[in-house]
DNA sequence: TAGCCCGGCGTTTTT
DNA sequence: CGCCGGGCTA
């Protein structure tokens, strides 16, 4: 085994996979061959004897982990089947719901997605009577599900709102309580909460954590730099016995902080685990050296990473270049004319050609453009299937036919298709519903007294027989004839087939591939076909279109959805400042090195070629701006495009009329703190005449040599993170720690 | 109740 | 520039 190990790996590789015991990170570079280093450390594992079941490993992809599944299988014929590799998410789902009655969970938990949490959050601010003009319903969601990350109850987070005097922090704890009551009420959970209440028990029952810590004996987690801590938490806890944990990620790609990832997780493994062993995986496999050395240099104009030097043998090429051009739309023609296929001979495939964007909607001047070369393309993360409103309408059937108590479910198809049943007799009903204590399904009999009229009265009750007669067929149905019945008994099908328009045949299709997807469910041997199975196997895999989709055609998508990817030939346009680095993330110092991170994704995803494009004019929602070239062009290595001077002029001219939008906005009302945390550093850097800026290097007489790399507070508060030249990070308070300036 | 119009708003989204 | 949600009217 070990001879097959060495001659499958290159030195570092196989020294990762040969150190089994103890803790391990594995730092594995952009195309370094992370997942050959997976997959064999747990084939090798297997050979040593290891038996496949103690083995468990957790991605963050359905995808990561099928591919894992596969390549395991195959590495190992025999047990490599057996090992459980999954999600977060899914392997926290299968706990709860196998723990259930030890942890006194109901098992026949559904889980709320982002559109569903959206409409609780929005019936918890009309109950508390809060403006949702005051408080935008997403920031909310943000705001609850950032706190579930965080492993944080309403409480904590109340407790912290009333310390800081935060208005919209006390008013998120508000919303939070609620909402967790209403999810319990409805026995549904939310992505974090999976998570959270995983986490909870395990410290809760120290018995069932022995038993977790003794079943997996080693824990291995890709992508570790997009943990966030509740995640972080749960290994550190499954993996508190036997430490036998290997986590592998980049930091340079860490790109998710916006949803809780938290970075320093894999920036401070080796302090979390002193006798860690770690391991740099720096031979990349996938570009060629001018477009490895360029994103090197971008990402090398961040301080808060792990050093590496990445290399590689491929040949060279001329494989880096920058796209000028005068409008978004002229960008796009550019594009265009370089992917034409003659231009290459037919040397690539169209499907070897990528277009990488910050936002989404950059992708309509490419998308024009191509239609008018004739260029076939296929866009990545737009609408997802399970997204689609007539596949949500379906199943929010299925999932009121499993539970009907789920009022967001209810109040989703209760009008749909048209019965006549309008917004107010559904408010009535509600309010009725919430005065009662009772599911808005359960006050339904009670229609006329909640004050309803008697049109919406009569609709209702042949609603209530309708879901009535779909619950009696839930029994002895396949969930496939079951979602048959529903599609035809609702009506449906019948308003679409009525409708007879181009979308509403485009939704009878969807339709049918639901139900041939339900078919596909149903023939798998290994799932549980009951239809709470498959309804949680729906909410875990919204899996994207097919892949076959982007066969021949160029694959246009956001830079975070190019990771993991790569393509021959990659463009990442609209590289300008504003746009990417995005908004004002120039201004923050963490901001700024994530959108650097982004950008270093996106270079690293091209095997042969990489254009750099920007344009010195661009309209956007509407509007025409003009923009300098990002400066992550400079920092690959093209100064030429970026004029130093011209774009100090322009970002003195952001800040003022950033000041200048802040004073306006300034309505007296109340702060919020998100807008203070973003505004920290602009404000110290300004305002403060303290010597400590970022970047100045200093000698601390314990630490040593360091430099400064973040600061937040000012005056007598002014707190400082140093990196120290032994890679280690102090957050250090300005007016105790003793620094000299070096 | 349903359909229309107007105004506000717009970064990224593995589960 | 387009989408979505809220409010108004038939």
């Amino acid at each position: 085994m070990k001879e097959i190990l060495t001659k499958n790996l290159n030195p570092s590789q196989s020294e990762a996979v040969l150190c089994t015991e103890g803790p391990l990170i594995i730092f594995a570079g952009a195309g370094t061959g992370k997942t050959r280093v997976i997959t064999h450390r747990i084939a090798y594992l297997l050979s040593l004897g290891v038996k496949p079941w103690s083995i468990l490993a957790v991605t963050f992809t359905n995808k990561a982990a099928a591919e894992m599944k596969k390549r395991v299988a195959s590495l190992i014929p025999h047990s490599g089947a057996d090992v459980w590799i999954s999600t977060f998410h899914s392997f926290c789902a299968y706990f709860l719901r196998v723990e259930a009655s030890k942890i006194n969970l109901n098992p026949d938990f559904l889980i709320y997605d982002f559109a569903d949490q959206k409409n609780v959050v929005k019936d918890c601010m009309k109950e508390l009577n809060i403006d949702d003009k005051k408080f935008k319903i997403s920031t909310i969601t943000d705001k609850i599900s950032r706190a579930k990350d965080d492993l944080k109850f309403p409480s904590d987070v109340a407790a912290e709102a009333e310390r800081a005097g935060n208005f919209l922090g006390a008013a998120t704890a508000k919303i939070y309580e609620l909402y967790q009551k209403k999810l319990e009420r409805a026995g549904v959970m939310d992505f974090g909460d999976l998570i959270m209440r995983a986490v909870s028990s395990l410290r809760k029952y120290p018995e069932l954590l022995k038993h977790y810590r003794e079943k997996y004996k080693y824990i291995m987690v890709d992508e570790y730099q997009d943990t966030n801590h509740a995640q972080y938490m749960l290994i550190k806890l499954m993996a508190g016995g036997h430490s036998n944990i290997c986590v592998v990620g980049d930091d340079d790609q860490s790109v998710y902080s916006w949803r809780g990832a938290d970075i320093n997780n894999i920036l401070d493994f080796e302090k979390d685990y002193p006798n860690a062993k770690s391991v740099k995986l720096e031979q990349n496999y996938r570009s060629t050296p001018k477009i490895l050395s360029a994103a090197t240099q971008v990402v090398k104009h961040n301080n808060a990473r792990i050093s590496k030097r990445l290399w590689t043998q491929n040949p060279d090429s001329e494989s880096v270049s920058v796209l000028k051009a005068l409008n978004e739309n002229d960008e796009a023609e550019k594009i265009a004319d370089l992917i034409y296929p003659n231009t290459y001979n037919n040397k690539y495939k169209l499907s070897d050609f990528a277009v990488f964007y910050r936002i989404n909607a950059q992708s309509r001047a490419i998308e024009d453009a191509f239609r008018r070369f004739r260029i076939p393309y296929a866009i990545r993360g737009t609408l997802r299937f399970y997204d689609r409103a007539e596949i949500k309408d379906i199943m929010a059937y299925l999932k009121l036919i499993h539970n009907p108590n789920d009022n967001i479910s209810f109040k989703r198809v209760i009008n749909i298709p048209k019965r006549g049943i309008g917004k107010t007799s559904v408010e009535t009903l509600e309010k009725f519903a919430l005065l009662k204590n009772m599911s808005i399904r359960q006050a339904m009999p009670f229609a006329q007294e909640a004050g309803l009229n008697k049109g919406p009265i009569k609709a209702l009750n042949s609603f209530a027989q309708l879901i009535k007669n779909f619950s009696g067929l839930k029994e002895n149905n396949s969930v496939k004839s079951l979602a048959e019945k529903v599609i035809k008994d609702s009506g449906y099908l019948e308003e679409l087939e009525t409708e007879n328009t181009p979308e509403s045949k485009v939704k009878i299709e969807n339709i049918q591939e639901l139900i041939s997807a339900i078919d596909d469910f149903e023939r798998s041997s290994s799932n549980d076909k009951s239809l709470a199975g498959y309804l949680t196997q729906i909410s875990l895999i919204s899996d994207i279109d097919s892949l076959d989709e982007s066969n021949g055609r160029v694959t246009l998508m956001t830079l975070h959805l190019a990771k993991g990817l790569e393509f021959d030939n990659v463009f990442i346009c609209g590289l300008e400042e504003g746009l990417f680095p995005i908004g004002e993330s120039a201004f923050n110092h963490k901001e700024l090195e994530e959108e650097r991170r982004l950008m270093y994704v996106g270079m690293t995803r091209a095997r042969k070629r990489l254009h750099l494009c920007w344009s010195a004019e661009r309209k956007i929602f509407g509007k025409t701006i003009w923009n300098m070239p990002s400066r992550f062009i400079a920092e690959a290595g093209f100064k030429d495009e970026f004029n130093e001077t011209e774009y100090n002029q322009k970002q003195s001219l952001r800040s003022f009329n950033r000041k200048k939008a802040e004073i306006i906005r300034g309505d007296g009302g109340a702060p919020s703190d998100y807008e203070i945390t973003k505004d920290e550093p602009l404000y110290a850097s300004d305002r403060d005449s303290s010597p400590y800026k970022i970047g100045t290097l200093v000698l601390h007489p314990v630490f040593g040599n360091g430099k400064i790399v973040e600061k937040s507070g000012i005056g007598n508060d002014l707190k400082l993170v140093v990196l120290f030249e032994n890679g280690q990070w102090k957050k250090l308070l300005a007016r105790i720690a003793k620094l000299t300036l070096i």
